[in-house]
DNA sequence: CGTCTGATGTCAGACGCTGACATCGCGTCT
DNA sequence: AGACGCGATGTCAGCGTCTGACATCAGACG
């Protein structure tokens, strides 16, 4: 028999979920936690080096997961659409914990350190994408704003996948999110008020070198 | 005479970035900040919630202005359109900072707390401007999109402008990578050994970009 | 002249987080 | 088997961030 209990970073994960859930995160104390799980606070901060940290163990996975599949895609796939296709591999480990992440969700919009923490952790991903862009030779800027264009889509994507009770599914909500998307920069979409036509944008105007 | 000085305000803030710069951010507690601005550590917190904010005081007026310009563009204009074009009338005030932008934008870059909250100030931004667009009459989820396209393009834009030494004006650069973006999206720039997607969606609209 | 107000100071304390050092089961080497 | 080192955890002390409660006092205002 070991000297301590196995799996001391998932007993302080579940405890602080209960507790953030239960008293709420910012009357959580860290030493809560800890103790929650039998543990001391400072045993807490050498597996996190925040407080907040505790609800983001499971980025760098996801991450790494997303990184792999973009640079998977067939060479012949345009950035963005791999980005895409990447993060569609990955939902269905999103789906499989829909009520978990329903749940932390509602702690990250609540509390905006948390918010903070999962920007950065949303830009640091992105950047990520860029690097496996970059890999497969996509040029600057290209890479960058095909990544953050891509997290953008995740996110609108994501949220209205949590916002919607009815869908199992986060797929299509990323599709609809890359179709506006595409509609929206390339000038489709104007005020309901405007059409198409009087935009400059909308000019089919190509301006000479298609090819490469 | 007062009984106090007066742009307590302003003085934290110069208080802040010179120590930031001499002794590091880390470094510096907001005990020295105050007593350096003849305040106390007490007052400072009464006028930022967090140290981090000291940084970040005139990001309020910014987003006002841009959201302004967002209102005020002609009906015709697309929604990234106006976006981009609110980003470039606020330009200039930055521009005329260059230097002092320059010294924040190194503390940001190299303390993930201040990453942090500059994203969210950022997202808060997006968000504005997604409001302002749905105030005229542009329908979600377009509207987001929009917003967030209008970041993205703002951030590298503004990375590489105050990576380019030479360039005095940020504007040519907020120009460039939406129109990258746009190339981006539209799926027409793909890896140095692949071609415009086979299939579907990639309509092959001449990113138009009249104007100017 | 008295009162009220608002910006600041003082004080005490909770909480987040860190460095330094102690503990002690367990595997390993001899 | 016995000595030894390792690695996960505990203990302790302490700094810095941030907050609530209350005191102070110059100037505005009646």
């Amino acid at each position: 028999m070991a000297r301590w209990e196995p799996n001391a970073r998932e007993r302080l994960e579940a405890a602080a979920m209960e507790l953030f859930q239960t008293r709420g995160y910012v009357a959580t104390t860290v030493q809560d936690i800890a103790a929650q799980a039998g543990l001391t606070e400072r045993t807490f901060f050498r597996y996190y080096t925040d407080k907040r940290e505790v609800l983001f163990g499971r980025t760098e996975e996801l991450q790494a997961l997303i990184v792999d599949a973009v640079g998977k895609a067939g060479p012949a796939t345009p950035p963005l659409d791999s980005v895409v296709g990447a993060l569609e591999a990955v939902a269905p480990i999103l789906e499989g914990r829909r009520e978990h992440g329903k749940a932390r969700y509602a702690l990250i919009v609540a509390h905006p350190e948390l918010r903070e923490r999962e920007l950065i952790k949303l830009t640091t991903l992105a950047a990520a994408v860029a690097e496996a862009l970059r890999a497969r030779r996509v040029p600057e800027p290209a890479a960058s704003l095909a990544a953050e264009a891509g997290i953008a889509i995740f996110r609108i994507g994501y949220d209205r996948w949590i916002a919607d009770a009815k869908s199992k599914t986060l797929s299509p909500h990323l599709r609809a999110a890359h179709k506006e998307l595409k509609a929206v920069v390339g000038g489709q979409v104007v005020s309901t008020a405007a059409r198409t036509k009087s935009g400059a944008a909308s000019t089919p105007k190509p301006k000479g070198r298609g090819r490469s």
